[in-house]
DNA sequence: TAGGTTTGATTGACTGATCAATCAATAAAA
DNA sequence: TTTTATTGATTGATCAGTCAATCAAACCTA
């Protein structure tokens, strides 16, 4: 359908830019439509930010459960959930510099603040529950804010370009975190 | 002089709405001056905003090196820039919101991303540094990264609102990665 | 010190560019 | 024939940046 053409355009458009001061026009172009016809299907910007956020959204929790369904142990969810936010697709320059965009617009938008809430909160408690398996929910909970935080932090160092980690030492990083916490908190491995 | 209260002008209009979308005539009304004025002094409002960040990061500056004063041990000083990073003048909303507007920024300004890096190279030497005195130099690197990654991620969260961890509890988290992991690596205290 | 000159501060009005959004008109499909 | 897709042209708003004109302060000089 149309709709998701212009999605797509939008996601190449605002990641080759590195920006979310993309133009409708910009967009339509790059669908090969008229600017007009983006207004028709979405009434309006707005909404078509939204609908490329939720498109982004979707992909990665696809990725996620992807990967969880290979994950047997509680240990190994952890490290998927993980691997899945430093694998290539989610960790690409792009895609990170999108995300970067949607949290400086959640500043003024209240949907694209609860849309980016909805993915806090999901890798909160994805992470609080494998992880509660293997030691206490109160520890678990504690660990699973600071991985949260730190892989938001790797990912705003890896938008800024140089000097920044990594894919795979970013995500070395996390485990270790996480390895580490756990070995100081009594767990079952 | 007027370069300086436009300085502050700026980083009022910033904070109050939350935005770098901010206009030249916004700025300049808030400075009480026309907006003309303003380009007299700046030259263009880029400069104008990477003015604004340099003063942002002297303060943060300021305040770092006060605080490192009152510190004797070195593990002192790693509190002292951890608290400096949560205080409540660096951690108040309209200055998170500024800064997570400027990383977007940096996308497009050149000057821009390097001031950027200078905070977080500052950042990374100053915690390298105490840390090297109490642990060997890699380990040292490799904590400072994951703690200056760990402040990003916790700023950026706490931009986006609600269940966002406060400034203590935030303060406490990194306090925690930091002793936790030198603990796990051989630490002298 | 009075008069004249330069220099910087300050403004209002204006320009040009950029965009989101609208709409009437046309083409295609159902 | 009715509905849906699609467009070109246009509108209206918003801004950054410019400019010529005013105003004031500081600085000469005889």
């Amino acid at each position: 359908m149309r709709r998701r053409e212009l999605i797509d355009a939008a996601i190449r458009t605002i990641g080759q830019r590195g920006s979310l001061d993309v133009t409708v026009a910009q967009i339509a172009h790059e669908a090969g439509v008229s600017p007009a016809l983006a207004h028709h299907y979405f009434g309006g910007k707005e909404q078509l930010m939204l609908a490329t956020m939720r498109h982004l959204l979707h992909e990665l929790g696809r990725d996620l459960s992807a990967a969880l369904r290979q994950a047997s142990s509680p240990r190994q969810r952890i490290s998927a959930i993980i691997a899945v936010n430093f694998s290539a697709s989610q960790f690409a320059p792009q895609t990170v510099a999108a995300w970067l965009t949607f949290y400086v617009h959640a500043q003024q938008s209240a949907e694209t603040r609860r849309l980016l809430r909805v993915y806090a909160r999901r890798l909160h408690s994805n992470l609080t529950e494998a992880l509660a398996r293997i030691t206490d929910k109160v520890q678990a909970g504690l660990i699973a804010e600071g991985a949260g935080a730190l892989i938001d932090g790797l990912y705003i160092r890896h938008a800024l370009g140089a000097d920044a980690p990594e894919a795979t030492s970013a995500s070395a990083l996390v485990e270790d975190y996480i390895t580490v916490k756990l070995a100081a908190s009594g767990a079952s491995t």
